[in-house]
DNA sequence: GAATATATTGTAAAATATACAATAATACCA
DNA sequence: TGGTATTATTGTATATTTTACAATATATTC
């Protein structure tokens, strides 16, 4: 089909990912360093602009396969930017994107124009390039949105977590605290969850239980007939 | 700034509206019959190309106001669709937008290449062209989960509403029904609407009360502390 | 085996949600 | 003018959910 039949003024697409990860330490954020104009030398959000041969998720996907090396993550759309002098070199629209992974079971390769990827802790982002202060604060609203309501937390957790590894999750993401024995009751009252029999080990105190998540109940829900409400 | 300093792929981005609206009949959305290619003379979402002069929202705004006439208006981003063939005439991204009116408060006015405009029953959309089928069932599913976790459902009610109303209004967004008085007792136990003292006229039976919504004291709120919950 | 460190569990009170039906106010009509 | 039709308005008892709160258990280390 010939694009010229759009008689019309065109703009640059790109895509930007706010990767989410969690430890110990706590949520936290990959960004990368960058090695291309504009913005050289500076940390900011895994993103790039996009070519025109593929759909706009699976571009979200390579873009972030690119940069990173991350690959078959839990991603979602969260926004479009499109303020006119956004971009110093031109009209660029972005798609933020973002996206839960487990630290421990990824290796982070920073490749294409990255010159490397770091993850910092969601209290110390440092001043961002473009609008992506912006989209951060975007992506950090919808995310504490999301996982009061929706058993997305779980990407973030290894395969086998503990339950309070789990409550350290929804607080620093929720930003508040709960009681030990609420939270418990609250999480195991819905079927979200199940004891694998297991035990940590190599801690030097009481071993907790390992849990996993029960991830096929809850496909092809519709977002509105949801009700997670931690 | 030199548009050509991004050495990149370039595409067209419009921009498709969702109107919701509602009277006694139920939710309704509102269509225009294209008359212009591609899809000439079908009914199809309030949407066009953008130049790139404004800001997305901006733009958003002007296509509505350009083809409908309706201007200020209740906007909210919803999702960005970017499938390559979504557009028979070359890749075009499309930023869905839903806004929601009062329909009373409002004359819809055909212009630029819309020949006609026209509200649907929400259980009655014809298949539409492009992606729009698949946009509105985007825009449904956002309206049910928002209206249920913040006031927006006054922006579909006349300035002066009755109980009656208000309820009918969630009860077909939701696709529920709810008990007359614990529906009262909720929704009043909240503070977002007042009770003006003044009645309902002309009507065959015993007036309603008419309540007005309490616009000031929520703004400003990130979505993330609301907490309506219907 | 004592000290240290974290994991695990129950119960009572308060708040919220649910189920359910009789009475009130207006217009219309005989 | 009184009866009928129509919708508006309101309360209470019960079930469910949320909240507040602290003692005991299980492992390691010294």
């Amino acid at each position: 089909m010939d694009p010229n039949l759009i008689p019309f003024f065109k703009a640059a697409v790109s895509v930007d990912n706010v990767v989410f990860g969690f430890d110990q330490s706590g949520l936290k954020v990959l960004l990368i360093y960058r090695g291309a104009d504009p913005y050289r030398n500076c940390w900011a959000l895994p993103g790039d602009l996009i070519s025109l041969d593929s759909d706009l998720s699976s571009s979200a996907e390579k873009v972030l396969q690119d940069l990173t090396g991350l690959d078959k993550v839990y991603m979602e759309q969260i926004h479009t930017f499109g303020k006119v002098d956004r971009h110093p070199f031109g009209r660029v629209f972005t798609v933020a994107y973002f996206a839960l992974i487990k630290i421990e079971d990824y290796n982070i390769h920073p490749s294409s124009w990255a010159e490397e990827a770091a993850w910092f802790p969601i209290s110390e982002i440092p001043d961002l390039p473009f609008d992506h202060n912006e989209i951060l604060l975007f992506a950090k609203d919808q995310l504490k949105t999301k996982i009061r309501r929706q058993p997305i937390g779980f990407e973030l957790l290894p395969k086998y977590f503990t339950l309070t590894e789990l409550q350290k999750l929804y607080e620093s993401i929720l930003e508040t605290e709960f009681d030990v024995r609420n939270f418990r009751k609250k999480i195991l009252s819905m079927d979200f969850i199940t004891d694998t029999g297991l035990k940590q080990s190599s801690v030097t105190h009481r071993p907790a239980k390992l849990f996993k998540y029960n991830a096929k109940k809850y496909s092809k829900l519709s977002s509105s007939d949801f009700a997670f409400d931690l």
